[in-house]
RNA sequence: GCGGCGGUGGCGGAAUGGCAGACGCGAUCGGCUCAAAACCGAUUGCCCGCAAGGGCGUGUGGGUUCGACUCCCACCCGCCGCACCA
């Protein structure tokens, strides 16, 4: 409520009446960005367009940085694309059509004024408050009547479809085209729509498809003004909307172009008065009013003579009044709690009344991340010195759902509160992983269909090590995985096998009796090649599972997939190695595990070593025993696989070459060929081309 | 239509331009057991071959390279986003 007020205060709060999106089985108002598809995003209903007065967050002023910012930030490009088509930001110019028979002026966004000479007629939206207007006394009053009725009573998935049979009437009016002076005829269409723009457009049927479309059906002249990549200057080629030089319009442009054209075509516009350079962007206010009980009440109270009064802070928070009925029905649940509602003015003290609407629970997303670092502060919303220290937050996680609805709207309350000087930073994510969506037998979760895997059943069943585990280890995180439960009985027999191994070496070593005693010497009378394996793959594990976690990868799937191949081959050797080298070995895939399955780890760890894994320092990877000294050279003749040998990892080129040419398969491959070159990658492989 | 992501065994998936298929699941055979489960061992891309070995193989077709799942071009298919935005 507090940074409501302070946006308010700003301005860039406000209660205006406007066409809004109602979704009838919630019964309440939405935000554009809650529409999916046409669909209520919490419902799936279909919404309805309805005319009322609710309050709004202006977050169009911040339309320009909220899109220059995103070159700031870490985000996966999909994510930074679809805000980018959210904002919607176009360039071009607003020009005006005057009707001079009605003395009234229509100005009209378009990104191509380069194109207005091929202006041919002029198309209004059916929801357009003057259509009506401007028919009455034409003759064409009833018809146009009916296709507004008509074009009104379609659904939004309808009159969405582009691939749509274009329809309108005419107005039997026309509106001048104010570069030639041209008298041009105004439609209603339902092509075009009222929320972009000014509902209103002037349309170039030669370089546009959807007007040249409707020219066609409604037989139109078509007039073409740039040229086509071969010179065309006809009819033949169109729509095109590629770029050319300028023709048919007027000697001071034709030649000349179309981008330089532009420029001047605008100039000249506003040199004249008839229009100017203009931006213009498909991003609207954010609605905030709902008609729920469930939310933060709206902080302010009307009063017939002073208007909307905000609470002053020291009455903060306004609580939700107790109500018998919370159902949703039209106007919120809150007007029925008259005791409520019925209040003082705080400016005047006389009779005021309550707003009854409370917020979207998306305000509430979007500062939590604020007051999570501050949750103790019970004085202000959070301390600047605080956030200071812990915000931006560094690595943020959610799903893709929220690309244009959560992660929208907290960059721009962060930017809002850092401008009102409550915050030092702009950006309140800087990097974000977006991780995909378990599905099971692959349906996307839903009670409906009866597919909801219980995290409580698994845990209880498995543990939540397993289950844990068992999530880490489903796939890349950045991708969909399908549920399995057979994939989480492999996980559960994995974290079984290293516990049981581990339980078993303890029993057998001296350290398990005393902690801390020294190490190193053989546990038993086994050891040497089967202990310096176990080494050497547990340091492979340890530098494999530490670069896996590095860095922004989150590649769980191969981290555990490292640990796995230690523990099997602490299997496969436990009859040869060591207590000490075992143990040693499988300490350290309990200590990589640590993070996965904390349970089943510390308590290996525990056994093994008789310390706490949560106080030792990660496992660091003895450089001597990430690189033996001797390694296998593949052996290729003509880029295919021959032969393999062992050498010295600092063997020269022509030691390589050497061994590798006497390598028996080798030279059956290269007897009675002409050598024609030698390819030798160093520690790692000789390839022979033959002829 | 535009943009993004993806296509690898029976399945989920691994692979800084250098051994394709790590790891897991499933399957087959064997051990243990009175028996089953659990557990342990072996095999497991396809084709030919007793074997040694050979051929084919990462959606399709081309290209670059000594060498391509990986890079380039064109196309097909799937998923996601946007879509009559003037």
């Amino acid at each position: 409520q507090w940074i409501f007020l302070e946006l308010l205060r700003a301005g860039l709060a406000y209660r205006q009446q406007a066409a809004v999106k109602w979704c009838p089985h919630d019964a309440t108002v939405l935000a554009n960005e809650q529409v999916i598809d046409g669909r209520c995003e919490r419902c799936g209903t279909e919404v309805e367009v309805r005319q009322l007065e609710q309050w709004f967050l202006r977050i169009t002023d911040y339309a320009d940085r909220l899109l220059d910012d995103l070159d700031q930030i870490a985000w996966p490009e999909h994510v930074k694309t679809m805000q980018r088509n959210w904002i919607g930001r176009s360039e071009g110019a607003e020009v005006v059509f005057r009707c001079e028979e009605l003395g009234l002026n229509y100005p009209v966004f378009t990104t191509r004024p380069d194109t207005l000479f091929g202006a041919t007629f002029f198309v209004m939206a059916p929801e357009h408050p003057d259509v009506l207007r401007l028919a009455a006394g034409t003759g064409h009053e009833s018809e146009v009547a009916d296709y507004i009725n008509r074009a009104l009573a379609g659904s939004n998935d309808q009159r969405g479809a582009a691939e749509r049979e274009k329809t309108g009437v005419p107005l039997g009016r026309t509106v001048t085209n104010p570069v030639n002076g041209a008298p041009i005829p105004v439609y209603v269409a339902d092509y075009v729509l009222m929320e972009y723009g000014t509902g209103a457009i002037m349309a170039v049927p030669a370089h546009d498809e959807r007007d040249f479309a409707f020219a066609r059906t409604y037989d139109l002249p078509i007039r073409r003004v740039i040229a086509g990549p071969d010179g065309e200057t006809g009819e033949q080629a169109l729509p095109y909307t590629g770029d050319g030089p300028l023709v048919n319009s007027h000697p001071d442009f034709d030649g000349l172009q179309n981008r330089q054209a532009l420029q001047r075509i605008v100039a000249w516009l506003r040199d004249e008065g008839q229009g100017e350079a203009s931006v213009n962007y498909r991003l609207r206010d954010w609605l905030i009013s709902r008609q729920r009980y469930w939310g933060c009440p709206i902080p302010v109270v009307y009063c017939e003579g002073c208007g909307t009064v905000p609470v002053p802070a020291e009455h903060l928070p306004v609580v939700l009044p107790d109500v018998r009925d919370y159902a949703p029905k039209g106007r919120s649940p809150l007007a029925a709690a008259e005791d409520w509602v019925s209040t003082e003015c705080p400016s005047c003290g006389g009779p005021g009344r309550r707003e009854t609407d409370t917020m979207d629970t998306f305000v509430d997303s979007s500062w939590y991340f604020l007051r999570y670092c501050d949750a103790g502060n019970d004085t202000a919303a959070w301390d600047p010195t605080v956030l200071a220290s812990w915000m931006p937050v560094d690595q943020y996680i959610g799903g893709v759902e929220h690309a244009i609805l959560h992660l929208m709207y907290a960059r721009f309350f962060t930017k809002a509160l850092a401008d009102l000087g409550h915050l030092g930073f702009q950006e309140p994510f800087r990097a974000l992983f977006t991780q995909g969506m378990i599905t099971k037998d692959g349906a996307k979760m839903s009670k409906s269909r009866g597919n909801v895997v219980s995290p409580m059943a698994i845990v209880e069943r498995y543990g939540a090590d397993t289950a844990r585990a068992y999530i880490l280890f489903i796939g890349p995180p950045d991708q969909d995985a399908d549920w399995s439960d057979e994939g989480m009985e492999g996980v559960h027999r994995f974290l079984a096998r290293l516990w049981r191994l581990a339980a078993e070496t303890a029993q057998r070593s001296p350290a398990a009796a005393a902690p801390g005693a020294s190490r190193g010497s053989p546990g038993g009378g086994a050891g040497g090649e089967a202990d310096s394996e176990l080494a050497r793959k547990a340091a492979w594990a340890i530098d494999k599972v530490t670069g896996d976690l590095s860095g922004r990868r989150f590649a769980f799937n191969t981290a555990i997939a490292a640990i796995m191949e230690l523990t099997n081959v602490c299997s496969r050797l436990r009859e040869q190695a060591s207590v000490t080298a075992q143990a040693d070995a499988l300490a350290a895939a309990a200590s990589l595990l640590f993070p996965f399955a904390p349970h089943v780890a510390a308590d290996a760890y525990d056994r093994l070593t008789g310390q706490r894994v949560w106080e030792q320092p990660w496992p660091v990877a003895d450089p001597a025993l990430l690189h033996s000294d001797s390694v296998e050279i593949v052996c290729q003749v003509n880029g295919r696989v021959r032969d393999r040998v062992r050498a010295d990892r600092d063997a020269s080129g022509e030691e390589l070459a050497q061994l590798c040419r006497e390598a028996p398969n080798v030279r059956a491959h290269l007897d009675g060929r002409e050598l024609v070159k030698e390819v030798v990658v160093p520690a790692k492989l000789v390839n022979f081309v033959v002829r």
